[in-house]
DNA sequence: TCTCAAATAGGAATCATTCCGAAAGATAAT
DNA sequence: ATTATCTTTCGGAATGATTCCTATTTGAGA
């Protein structure tokens, strides 16, 4: 996972320049680093660090990172995609009650090689996600 | 997965009512089975059978479908949704060149009791995605 | 400092999907 | 078979996250 320096580093590595706008899109996604936060989040709070940064750019920002594999985009169906800071193979646990995604390192790491000799499917990028209920829904539920 | 028959068992049991609509789907899924269609394509190939469906029926169809666990909702970012006929814990394969879905038996079924365990997760829904291309376009690649 | 490609702001456009209300139809009971 | 009831369907309008568009601004190298 990327600390700021690191963000700013592979900034100019890649021939990005390193806005105001940026930054503060940065901070904002360090500081929610475990959240998983959406781009509307993101939105609300760079502006509390630059009141001037608009949506798209926003938007623009999150794509252009997770693009260069900066971060990852988690996509969802009708609702708002949310970022994640971690990008090693793990498995997200998306709480079906309270929206709450949290991650989960698998111990047996899938052998994807095999996936590439018995289906000739080259693999880019994986998506794991196992969805359900968190501890803390789990024990609101039990209490109801 | 389910055939004909056992769909419209299905719709009895939950006490949904068969109709030429529900069956024009039904048999469109059926007939792309290892294709993962998504709305748009059910809707022309139920116009087929039967004309008069609308749209709206086709995405409550779906929805109504997905949601009583007869078919599996494959939800993609900014893209339509696939539907896959395979209830199974699988991976699909999803490539990214010419968009076409396979389903890919794990060898090693992941053990979700630790999760629950470890983390206090309890899993309702699965989701494994890889991405990348698939045997086709890999051969067409290496002939440009 | 100058230059220019890249980035930004703001608003319009996109588009798969959902929502709505009225009309039609499936199913069970009579 | 007829009726009653509740579900389903239709068609179009609404939704909402995201992208697109274009004029303007700005970071960073020369």
């Amino acid at each position: 996972m990327l600390n700021k320096t690191e963000f700013i580093d592979q900034l100019r590595e890649k021939g990005l320049k390193v806005t105001p706008q940026r930054l503060s899109v940065i901070e904002t996604l360090m500081e929610n680093r475990y959240d998983h936060p959406g781009a509307a989040l993101v939105y609300r709070e760079a502006r509390k660090k630059l009141a001037s940064i608009s949506l798209s750019t926003v938007y623009a920002t999150l794509k252009e990172f997770s693009e260069h594999g900066m971060i990852r985009a988690l996509e969802f169906d009708r609702i708002e995609n949310r970022y994640d800071l971690d990008l090693s193979e793990h498995v997200n646990l998306v709480c079906l009650k309270c929206g709450s995604i949290s991650d989960f390192d698998l111990p047996c790491s899938i052998e994807t090689k095999n996936i590439k000799r018995k289906a000739g499917f080259v693999i880019t990028d994986t998506r794991m996600e196992y969805y359900g209920y968190c501890r803390n829904c789990m024990k609101n539920t039990l209490k109801e």
